[in-house]
DNA sequence: CTGAAAGCGCTTACAG
DNA sequence: CTGAAAGCGCTTACAG
């Protein structure tokens, strides 16, 4: 049987009230009294139960990270894995833990009610996908604390975020000054804020440039190799000469169709793609892309959500974090600049 | 706030102790009564604290989830994910849920014993990479019900794993019958067991053979595309034909170096590898691999688990699950079968 | 078949 | 600065 307070007290001399207070470190425990209780909790290793904590305070130092499972992204993008470890480094730092919820097809709202309403969560990160999703949903007419990884664009929630936007923009106009003048887009959902967002940045290039925006140009994908590979072939027969893919799986699908089309890389079609995976140096040619900080997203999440749960606020906040133009082959940039 | 147990009561006319036995499902319950407390629990939407429950039953329906996190596999590689995947569905289909632990580099005695006395969990899936982990061992020593993903080398334990050594084996085999005859092989690691299992099973290839272990034929990898592309390097020069490499990312590492040396695959040297990666079948040409259930592996790990935690067995359970060999372009089978 | 009561291991006003 | 006491929301022998 594990120690209780009560026997961490009697060993200490004191009652289980000081064991209590030295353990939560609250600053009026006599420091003599804590140094005397501290020992004995190190000697004997001893280890509350959080069980009964959390029954008593209502507060468990465990939160909720509720991310969608059934999409085969999760299998071949390091998204979430990558998430999920900054979150998890963050909490542990702070002395919480990360209890997962991949959010199945079937997660109906009764589902919802039971993760968030059988008081073992402080809060809860929330990494979705879709636009109107109903956790979201739900969490937002809940009084749980929680923070989304991704804006929200219509609902006033605490998120933070990549700027999606800007990093659309940058790998447009890094094309655009390669003298790229054909620039196409392969988009991602337009139903999800990030494919959204991309493809405002996409559109934000061309206007600064004054270039109207052609239709012909812009094809929507799904983020996967396929849907990129299948843009790029409806594309093709518009003879742009570059193309901004909105995810780096999409752009290793283009660079698949433009091959097979018999064309050059970068020569005939540049490519930048978004995300810049572990694959993206790995492939050849090397591809140009625009990086986000994931890892960091997810640990800047825990740490906003921890703070939130320890001071509740009116105002809601946001974070944008910036991208990164990662050059490599697939821009042309390389090659003009004598290596 | 909530509803709780002694409020369900009330409105049903019983004593929480009935309410209590409807919800977790004690056949004595008079059918009538149930009804009539079902109804109200349904019509609240009513779920129980799982924090009193685990208080006051010493079970929360929890079971952790311990990985290893510093290793970069966990982001180029769907191993874990899968895994994660796995384990949260076979969790989700019967109530329990998932604490993630991503096991960091400072993860000392003291944080495994927080982890495991702080009377969250009911049980632990474990799976671990290096052969004498000391989580393991803690485990091993605590009453904590857990079973390893991944057979441990020296400990009785409960496992569940996936036949290495046969798919090492069957790589190696296919490769001896596509009539080559000097085979190398690039191993994982040889202090995980999986690098460690899958070596044995080459070797026992070539024994079925009779053909003499090569000691210049054999080089460690570490699982990574670059150890997969150095290792190769140095395979080159004793002009193997063939190679098995113990996992797909080494497989493409061994690709690369080939094609440097200005050799075709499988012509010149064929190439069999291990995991059958999403990427496996994209890569051109596409990869000749053994394919492992990952998801499977984690889904039985948590049945095991829950099982065991309902059935305490003095026994150990072992479970060893088949691999399956994908026959592509790069081990040179193809081409000889007319398509 | 059901209820009253004790107890799980904590926290936290309330006194002093 | 510290202790006695109540209470968090459940489960589960024990009676009946």
């Amino acid at each position: 049987m594990p120690l209780t307070l009560e026997d961490i007290a009697e060993k200490s001399g004191v009652s289980r009230s000081t064991v209590s207070r030295v353990i939560n470190g609250d600053e009026k425990v006599k420091s003599e009294t804590r140094e005397r209780v501290m020992k004995v909790i190190q000697e004997y290793n001893f280890q509350p139960n959080l069980a009964a904590r959390g029954l008593a305070a209502r507060r468990t130092n465990i939160i909720g990270l509720v991310t969608p499972a059934g999409v085969s992204e999760l299998f071949t993008d390091p998204y979430f894995p990558q998430l999920i470890r900054g979150v998890t480094a963050a909490c542990n730092a702070q002395q919480y833990s990360v209890m997962l919820w991949l959010a199945d097809l079937e997660f109906e709202r009764r589902t919802i009610n039971q993760i968030l309403h059988n008081g073992l969560l402080d809060g809860v990160v929330v990494s979705s996908m879709v636009m109107d999703d109903p956790i979201v949903q739900s969490l937002y007419q809940s009084k749980m604390p929680f923070v989304l990884v991704g804006r929200h664009p219509k609902l006033d929630v605490n998120y933070i975020d990549v700027d999606n936007t800007q990093g659309g923009m940058d790998a447009t106009l890094h094309l655009l000054k390669q003298n790229h003048h054909r620039v196409a887009t392969i988009t991602g959902p337009l139903n999800m804020v990030g494919g959204f967002d991309r493809y405002q940045g996409y559109q934000k290039a061309l206007q600064s440039r004054q270039i109207p925006l052609e239709e012909a140009l812009v094809v929507e994908g799904s983020f996967t190799e396929e849907s990129g590979y299948q843009g790029m072939k409806k594309l093709l027969e518009q003879h742009p000469d570059a193309v901004f893919a909105a995810s780096d799986m999409m752009a290793m699908g283009a660079i698949r169709a433009i091959r097979e089309a018999g064309l050059r890389i970068p020569e005939d079609v540049a490519v930048v793609g978004f995300d810049d995976l572990p694959a993206a140096s790995q492939v050849m040619p090397p591809l140009t892309s625009i990086r986000q900080p994931v890892v960091r997203m997810g640990s800047l999440a825990a740490d906003m959500l921890i703070d939130l749960i320890h001071h509740p606020r009116e105002q809601t906040q946001h974070l944008l974090l910036a991208t990164e133009l990662i050059v490599r082959s697939t821009c042309g940039a390389r090659s003009k600049i004598p290596a």
